[in-house]
DNA sequence: AACACCTCCAACCGCAGTAAT
DNA sequence: GATTACTGCGGTTGGAGGTGT
């Protein structure tokens, strides 16, 4: 039903706007209000298409358009919203004064998408990436880290397990007194610990203890779900091993949509400084917490342990799962698989592959 | 200086929804 | 109800500018 594009307009110009041209659609618009756009360039006096006056009116010449870098704040709200109304760039963009759709998903895509990815945190679903988590807690299990366990995960992990396995044996190797376990699993989340800082840093600065009985707990339940998967990997099921861990997401999920809620992503927030200062970034401040709040029982209670493990089907990007070696890797599923192919290397180092 | 590679963003494209006929 | 015209949306692309070698 759509119209034919304006490329299959003889005559008309395509390509960047000049400054001659801007003047012309303001003038006209000054003049006569917007509307009508397929007639417009015709009375304009341009020779464009009437889609292209519309875009390059409302993406940039329109008055009210705030130009410059986005805020933190503006950063953090496109967050939550994105993570109530997905790609919804227009119903995002309403909702912040002056920017446009296109300058949002530009931005999205270019920062706040890899900036989350860094992190850990799946920026479609907004929670974090339960593959890595689950690999923390394998590695963290000294009697489950053994030769048949690896080589047997081996076919199933993706790329971003593998490359987060890498950093583990690349700490532990270097530094015998370091604990994977205590790292992982105690007084901060795991995505936070590791994933944004460089390997050196996860390495050289181990977080102090903790004894908070929420963290205990959940080493418990990590502990709990491996050994289930270790028994019984095809089956597993997080349903007898988080029955509480969920209760309070259960609820918060369940609010309208139309609602936008506060940023609070489940039972876990950050309580100590860890000798180092508190996270103030609002960006960062979102995904302080161990269990997204989007994550159900429900949800979580019908996935198999290998659907955890193989590629994400709510990863945007597909991740690159092959074997070949980037020395040079360019990109970043480059460097996932690159990475991937030194896990094994360690393993092998280590005697276990 | 020259080249290769990367990042960013303005602009394009195709499709869907809706109003008008 | 079918068709046409128009507008809006989201995904994608291409090139300019920056950076590294």
């Amino acid at each position: 039903m759509g119209k034919s594009p304006c490329s299959d307009k003889n005559g008309l110009k395509k390509g960047p706007w000049t400054a001659e041209e801007d003047q012309k659609l303001i003038d006209y618009i000054q003049k006569h209000g917007h509307g009508r756009w397929r007639l417009l360039p015709k009375h304009a006096g341009l020779k464009r298409c009437g889609k292209s006056c519309r875009l390059r009116w409302t993406n940039y010449l329109r008055p009210d358009i705030k130009r410059g870098k986005f805020s933190l704040e503006e950063e953090e709200t496109i967050i939550q919203l994105h993570r109530v109304l997905g790609n919804k760039w227009s119903a995002i963009a309403s909702r912040l004064p002056g920017r446009t759709d296109n300058e949002i998903k530009n931005y999205w895509n270019t920062h706040i998408k890899r900036k989350l990815l860094r992190m850990g945190i799946d920026p479609v679903t907004h929670s974090p990436r339960l593959d890595l988590l689950e690999l923390s807690s394998i590695l963290s299990s000294s009697q489950l880290l053994n030769a048949p366990n690896l080589i047997g995960l081996g076919s199933l992990l993706n790329p971003d397990l593998l490359n987060l396995a890498n950093t583990l044996f690349s700490c532990q190797s270097r530094n015998q007194e370091f604990n994977i376990p205590q790292n992982l699993e105690q007084n901060r989340p795991f995505q936070q610990n590791l994933l944004p800082y460089p390997v050196n840093q996860a390495c050289t600065n181990p977080p102090a203890g903790d004894s908070n009985p929420e963290y205990l707990n959940q080493n418990q339940l990590l502990q709990a779900n491996l050994e289930q998967f270790s028994s019984n990997p095809t089956n597993f099921s997080w349903q007898n091993v988080l029955p509480n861990l969920c209760q309070d997401n259960v609820e918060q999920f369940s609010m309208s949509k139309e609602s936008i809620p506060t940023p609070n992503y489940g039972c876990c927030q950050q309580e100590t400084d860890h000798n180092q200062s508190r996270i103030h970034d609002p960006f960062l401040s979102q995904y302080q917490s161990f269990v997204p709040n989007n994550i159900t029982c429900g949800n979580i209670a019908n996935m198999s342990f290998g659907s955890l493990l193989s590629t994400p089907s709510s990863s945007s990007t597909p991740l690159n799962s092959s074997c070949t070696t980037y020395v040079n890797a360019s990109t970043e599923d480059e460097r996932d698989s690159y990475c991937s192919n030194m896990l094994f290397d360690n393993l092998d180092a280590i005697g276990l592959v």
